[in-house]
DNA sequence: TACCCCTGCGCG
DNA sequence: AAAGCGCGCAGGGGTA
């Protein structure tokens, strides 16, 4: 039996021609390089309470811990014992991983605490795990990234603090619950004129260890997965035995429909369903205690052409009539390939759910949202290191093995599902789910229905922007200080941060600057400045909006001559999509020569470009989330609350824009409102200083800052709600968006406010793009699928025979949400053109003319 | 060669 | 030390 399952580090990780693990787990003490060490109390023994509660794991003692022989003592460990209340501190029991303290043996730094090694840890864990089991808690609380690793192999502390893992130590299934280590942050407190301020770490901490009390009496008994029964009711076939295997299929497919949650998983052999060759390798499908995989394209896969095709029917079927609920894990990945192979209509027949989207809604943390993770979260094992298989290259791995792995993670998906459901009802959070969950279905479609790249378009400006890039390396090598610079050092790269730095230092002798940005260096007069701002800025727009998107050689243009970016819903903290390969949210757009880029985003022939931006949403936002009665008022009256702010502060400080007489010219103010809507409005709304402000804007502080204390005696009902929201934040540890949507903490002050305004103003344009779609599965009308979205825009190809028509819907929907919420009008700008770039705007469109 | 982090910068 | 928020991508430069 091993000793525990999850124990330190494996073998794989163990450098060559040192023990083993189960050697040092026998050896114990005789093979720990802390056995003779030079140290005042070594192997302190565990103490506190026989049977405790609460077990306290440390990393290993430090120098107070070893000067008095007792485990808790020094800084941290008082601090610690302070966390908690008298009565419970009496029920505590305190241990460390290691339990001699594990001091530097660096010249100079004897005194210092070092964490201890794997080594160490491994001759100590029989003693921890021996005590442990002796002592039975419920909770192990584990200290820092050392117990972390110690008992769940987790690696970042940050990731893992405040979750419940059930574990195995020894013969004892119990919690573990990581923690700050106090050690930590005390040393990151810091005294601002005599008074301290916590760091975020503290202040989690201090709350981890308050829900931990709370919650404690209420805790589930914990289980952990036996891993001799995770292949229990694992069944496949491989295709071989012809009809037999086929009936079975059959068979077993109509068995699952019938039940209420199936876990579903396709194994491919390629990310994207775009690549040439790309397959689904197998399929499987799950309860919680059955699972049965069978094979689709997979080399090894036995079917006859006959019967490859009656398989394809049999699955189809499935799809199309299985009253289950059907969960994956990443559900827009498992709707993608099922909308790519088995129809776009599919996406939306019955009941989809995603296991990942319900540990975002649970816990928006990034990089814990792996089954394999969260299995190791929920069922205290880690899922992938059961199957001994390349998971990045199962088309050639044996079938077999495929289809057990296959089987094994829709079995979890699952078995996740089910406790992940339970969860987010006790939370209060199915609501939010609920909205979550619709995502996939439009992501996956817009996905399919891909970009249109006009390659003509493309070649045109690479070529162009190839010629300014030579043109601006020749008129640098002309320059005196890039000749100096040469023969100082190297050739000289205007793309090259350090070597920009050198040229700063070492030739114009400047050195105070504390990065190369634009904005660092552009004061500085010399050529050879403008000359590197406009390398950099040509070279990123030739790379990134240009070559990438190529069908010479660019990496995210597919076989099929379209880009299709990948949306993530459940990526963005706040609950936005992010965009990625490429990012369609970053084609350049407020540089009028960069935004011509766009002109490479055209249409298929006999259709238009048909833009809809919503209008100041994230402002609306503010309104509905507020209910200011001023701000409220002004959106009723469509007020175009940058252009008022945008005059107060042009007439306030006219030199800022070359004078009052510019007051009058419409170009001018045009662009003074984007600064200000980008660096006035925005800012203050998301809590930005006056201070700060006077910095973007350029505007001394003597001048911007009456006109910021108007501005809050205006919208005085937006201090308020930032305060209710500051004060939530306070009590609850997190924020929550008007959709129900939360984010937790650690959040510093600005995060709370714009939180719940950038996810619900997410949560509504989403929603409007998912109407649309879905009007398109249920009609067939598919130009109401939207093609691009970025965050508060939204694009279509709309053919041109029922252009009028389709403008008028889209427009419709767009504008009126469904949230109950909304209390000031949505309004959208729509323009429309051959292309992305040569758009005329046909209006402003509100929801209450509807 | 692949991978990592850093810097810089585009979008909302 | 204080800081409007949210993203992804390219190139440089180092490492294995």
């Amino acid at each position: 039996m091993t000793l525990f399952f999850a124990s330190g580090l494996d073998d794989e990780v163990r450098p060559k021609g040192r023990p083993s693990v189960e050697t040092l787990h026998k050896m114990e003490c005789k093979a720990c390089p802390l056995d003779k060490a030079d140290v005042n109390s070594p192997k302190i023994e565990p103490h506190g309470a026989k049977n405790p509660d609460i077990y306290i794991l440390g990393e290993g003692p430090g120098e107070g811990e070893d000067k008095k022989g007792e485990f808790f003592v020094g800084r941290s460990g008082k601090f610690l014992r302070g966390s908690f209340p008298k009565e419970i501190r009496k029920k505590l029991r305190y241990n460390n991983c290691v339990r001699t303290r594990p001091a530097s043996t660096k010249l100079g730094e004897t005194n210092k605490n070092r964490a201890p090694t794997y080594f160490e840890q491994e001759c100590c864990r029989p003693s921890v795990v021996r005590d442990i089991e002796k002592a039975k808690p419920k909770v192990v609380v584990g200290l820092g990234n050392v117990p972390l690793q110690w008992a769940t192999k987790g690696e970042k502390i940050s990731l893992w603090r405040g979750r419940f893992v059930p574990v195995k130590i020894g013969s004892h299934v119990c919690w573990f619950y990581p923690v700050y280590h106090p050690a930590g942050f005390l040393r990151r407190r810091k005294e601002i004129r005599g008074r301290v301020v916590f760091s975020d770490e503290e202040q989690i901490y201090e709350r981890d260890i308050a829900w931990l009390l709370e919650i404690i009496d209420d805790l589930p008994t914990p289980e952990v997965e036996d891993l001799d029964r995770v292949y229990d009711g694992v069944e496949t076939v491989l295709g071989t035995n012809g009809s037999k295997d086929l009936r079975k299929v059959k068979k077993q497919l109509e068995y699952f429909a019938k039940k209420p949650i199936v876990g579903l998983d396709y194994e491919t052999n390629m990310l994207r369903p775009y690549g040439t060759g790309a397959k689904v390798l197998s399929v499987a499908v799950a309860t919680e205690i059955e699972a049965f995989a069978f094979p689709f394209d997979h080399p090894q896969a036995g079917w006859t052409d006959e019967e490859r095709k009656e398989i394809y029917q049999l699955w189809l079927r499935f799809l199309k009539k299985a009253k289950c609920r059907k969960v994956a894990h990443s559900l827009p990945f498992e709707l993608e390939w099922t909308a790519y192979f088995y129809g776009d209509k599919l996406v939306r027949v019955g009941r989809w759910d995603c296991t990942l989207a319900q540990a975002f809604i649970l816990d928006e943390r990034r990089g814990m949202l792996s089954l394999d993770t969260l299995c190791m979260i929920r069922f205290g094992f880690w899922l992938k290191s059961i199957s001994p298989i390349d998971r990045s290259n199962l088309e050639n791995e044996p079938l077999d093995a495929v289809l057990l792995y296959n089987a094994l993670d829709s079995k979890y998906e699952c078995k996740l599902f089910i406790l992940q459901d339970k969860i987010l009802e006790n939370e209060e959070l199915l609501e939010a789910y609920e909205d979550q969950v619709r995502r996939p279905a439009t992501v996956a479609l817009t996905q399919k229905f891909g970009v249109c790249i006009d390659q003509d378009e493309n070649r045109r400006l690479g070529k162009q922007l190839e010629k300014q890039l030579r043109g601006i390396e020749a008129d640098l090598a002309d320059l005196d200080v890039v000749h100096e610079f040469e023969d100082k050092f190297h050739p000289f790269n205007a793309g090259s941060p350090p070597d920009v730095d050198k040229m700063l230092s070492s030739i114009l002798g400047i050195h105070d600057l504390e990065d190369t940005k634009e904005e660092t260096i552009q004061e500085i007069d010399h050529p050879v400045i403008q000359l590197i701002v406009q390398f950099r800025k040509i070279s990123r727009r030739k790379s990134t909006n240009v070559d990438s998107i190529s069908e010479d050689g660019g990496k995210y243009l597919w076989p099929d001559g379209l880009l299709h970016p990948t949306l993530n819903p459940n990526g963005a903290r706040t609950g936005r999509m992010s965009s990625n390969s490429p990012n369609e949210q970053n084609f350049e757009k407020r540089d009028p020569e960069g935004r011509k880029v766009r002109s490479q985003f055209n249409t298929p022939k006999g259709f238009v470009f048909f833009s809809v931006d919503y209008k100041q949403l994230e402002t609306s936002v503010i309104g509905m989330a507020s209910k200011d009665k001023i701000l409220c008022d002004l959106l009723n009256q469509r007020v175009d609350i940058h252009q008022l702010w945008t005059e107060r502060v042009a007439h306030e400080y006219p030199r800022r824009i070359g004078g009052k007489r510019m007051i009058k010219d419409k170009e001018v103010m045009a662009e003074f409102r984007y600064d200000i809507k980008n660096q006035f409005v925005f800012p203050l709304f998301f809590g930005a200083s006056p201070h700060s402000v006077s910095g973007y804007l350029n505007i001394p502080i003597q001048n911007i800052g009456p006109v910021v204390d108007d501005f809050w005696d205006m919208f005085s009902g937006v201090k308020d709600w930032q305060e209710r929201e500051l004060d939530k934040y306070e009590e609850y540890g997190y924020v929550e968006c008007l959709t129900g949507r939360r984010r937790r903490g650690p959040l510093a002050g600005n995060k709370i406010i714009n939180s719940p305004i950038q996810g619900t103003a997410a949560d509504i344009a989403i929603d409007a793009m998912n109407r649309l779609s879905k009007h398109y599965t249920d009609t067939g009308i598919s130009q109401y699928q939207a093609r691009l979205y970025i965050h508060d825009e939204l694009d279509f190809y709309l053919p041109e025979s029922s252009l009028e028509d389709d403008v008028e819907f889209i427009i419709k929907e767009m504008v009126t949400s469904p949230y109950s919420f909304i209390n000031v009008p949505v309004a959208v700008d729509a323009s429309i053109g051959p292309n992305w770039y040569e758009l005329e705007s046909i209006g402003s469109f509100y929801s209450d003319d509807f």
